[in-house]
DNA sequence: TCTTAATTATGCCGCGTGGCATAGTCAATG
DNA sequence: CATTGACTATGCCACGCGGCATAATTAAGA
């Protein structure tokens, strides 16, 4: 497996996307931080640095949406959750509150060039990717969803509200440099979803 | 006023901010941005980028603060923040989805200086700010749901759902050009937020 | 008016960047 | 062993950056 070099890049890629955002990430960087050779960049990546941060977020959604499903179809929707939503907490902790989601990096910036000008074209692909993979997971809940007998319906708009919850209170998380509002989030995310599923009402 | 140029630049680098992020957004492109003289930069912001962009973020906070407790105080949580949410959908439409919101992308990037790394004090001070700004929206809907007779605690686990998935959702929005999450959103919310106020149960 | 202070113009510095090109090295296959 | 093709080393380029210093200009106060 000679692909052993080209890993490490787009997996170096990935750790320093979730931390500083895409723009802030340098291919010499990555090469830096994952002792690669700098000569092999162009050779894995002829597109440059968008192909590499391209793959990067593919691989980043990837890390998330597999055990966003597997949770979900293993322990359920509520159970599911809980746990992922604690695997996010792991993660800010592990890191020193440093990492944060690639793809929301991706989403709450635009990409620019080396010119140092906005890239139309980049822009929409790395926007479309990452647009994917925030579709993917909400996909993931509506079928787990649906499992627990929410209408179709329903169960689109309350997995948009997870999703956007789950994102934002990581980036809230790390401001705070505390999991306060993960817990907060999960506990209501569960409330919720118990009211809905469980047709309970709540006091 | 001789602020006038400084004003200016507060709020282009607040523009820019909240398209392209804190890193990508340089002093030199907000004086292009604001035809502004390039030698006052230093005048009116001894302490360079740094200063530029705490206040633009700082303002950035101020400009939806005050919306948010005005709409809260005068309509209630629910109504208040129905058009609250409508809000951003405008925002974000009206920028063909370029702008984002300027306090998450400082959550959602490590401040990079300029020779190239992290300067964790210089991150240190951003993410407090934003985190401060956090805290304050936060405070608003306790304040808010307190009034209809939320109990404390509940309120503030609420609060962070709400701001994290406003939050998250003007990012989901971005990636997907169009406004569908939000409204997805803000629905939810207020059927959430009106079946603990009312006391309802959710069917 | 004259002079003092605030503001602006402009050029320079060292640096890091993404991309490229050329040459080298290494491994596998003939 | 030879050769071919995959991989890597290294230097260069033009650029934009943040910061700084010095000089010019403008506004305001005496």
């Amino acid at each position: 497996m000679k692909t052993a070099t080209r890993d490490k890049m787009v997996v170096g890629a990935m750790d320093l996307i979730s931390r500083r955002g895409v723009n802030a990430t340098s291919v010499r960087e990555v090469v830096r931080h994952t002792n690669t050779p700098r000569g092999s960049i162009k050779h894995y990546f002829p597109n440059g640095k968008l192909q590499l941060v391209s793959e990067a977020v593919l691989l980043a959604g990837q890390e998330v949406s597999l055990p966003l499903q597997q949770l979900v179809s293993e322990y359920g929707v509520i159970k599911g959750l809980s746990i992922f939503i604690e695997l996010w907490g792991n993660i800010l902790k592990k890191s020193n509150f440093e990492a944060g989601c690639s793809v929301l990096a991706v989403a709450a910036e635009q990409y620019i060039g080396e010119d140092g000008n906005p890239q139309p074209e980049a822009e929409q692909l790395l926007m479309e990717i990452a647009d994917n993979i925030f579709k993917d997971w909400q996909h993931t809940l509506v079928i787990g969803l649906e499992k627990e007998n929410v209408e179709s319906i329903r169960a689109t708009r309350l997995a948009s509200l997870i999703i956007a919850s789950i994102e934002g209170t990581v980036a809230l998380c790390r401001a705070a440099r505390n999991v306060t509002a993960l817990e907060d989030v999960q506990v209501e995310i569960e409330l919720m979803l118990q009211a809905v599923i469980g047709k309970i009402s709540i006091k």
